[in-house]
This record gives structure tokens, sequence and C-alpha cells, in this order.
DNA sequence: TGGGTGACCATAG
DNA sequence: ACTATGGCCACCC
């Protein structure tokens, strides 16, 4: 279980390229672990991506953290968020449905960054 | 110092 | 199709 989650300065840069990526993502969309760690040129340290996410309750700025799932849609992260629900819950509202833990017609809903976002 | 863990992903068998 | 394994790299004990 997350206890201290600290920072490091060397990463407080790469945290803040995530969060930037993350709040791009336009509503009723989603996008994965991958695929941002892929847009950093973080090649396949997407578990950082998940541990900007596992520390981005404490950033001021809100993080749309519950748009980020991993590759196929799930909602592996649910479980870490204030309750469980919440994460299905703020999709939903969105206009994103979940079924059994996962983001329903995902392919169609999946926003690629590398693809969609360019670089400011 | 070193081993284990993790909101992951890709490849190999 | 499914399981196993390696890679990634920061964090914790």
């Amino acid at each position: 279980m997350a206890k201290s989650l600290k920072i490091s300065e060397k990463n407080a840069d790469f945290f803040e390229k995530v969060f930037m990526v993350v709040k791009q993502i336009p509503e009723g969309r989603v996008t994965s672990y991958g695929a941002i760690a892929r847009y950093l040129g973080a090649g396949r340290s997407s578990r950082m991506v998940g541990w900007a996410m596992n520390v981005s309750h404490k950033q001021k700025a809100a993080i749309p953290a519950h748009r980020v799932v991993n590759r196929v849609g799930l909602l592996t992260g649910k479980n870490h968020f204030p309750t469980p629900f919440a994460m299905e819950e703020a999709l939903n509202i969105e206009g994103i449905e979940i079924e059994d833990d996962q983001v329903v017609d995902f392919d169609n809903k999946f926003w690629d960054p590398s693809r969609e976002l360019k670089i400011d």
C-alpha cells in the first residue's frame, strides 16, 4: 500500500510532464500508461507513469487520473482512488461506460497523445 | 547494499 | 488463446 510517496527532484520533471499530458486528455476519452510513457520518450518504463498517477492525488492541480487506464482498457487503478467507485463514476459522467471494470468501446475512446497531441 | 514490489508492456513458448 | 519471463526504474524495508 502506498504510504509516504515523496517525489525526488529528479523525477519531478518526469511527473510534471505526465501530469501535463494527462490534463490534456479530452473529456470522454481515455489513454494508457504505456502511451504516455512512449509519448514522453520513457520507452517501456510505463510503471513510472503509474507511479506518477499514484502521487498525482497530492498535486494541487486536479489530475484526471480516471482517464488513464491500462493497455486493454482495464481500470487497474480503481483501488487507489478514494473509493473504488470514484474512477468508474467519473468516467460514467463523461459518457464512458464501464463494464466489469473495463472501458466499453475502448478502441474508439482511446486517445493516443503521441498521435493526437502535439508538443507545445 | 540488496531484494521485493508495482495504477505496465512486449515478447516468447 | 494463455502463461511465463524480462525489462523498465523509483520506492520501501
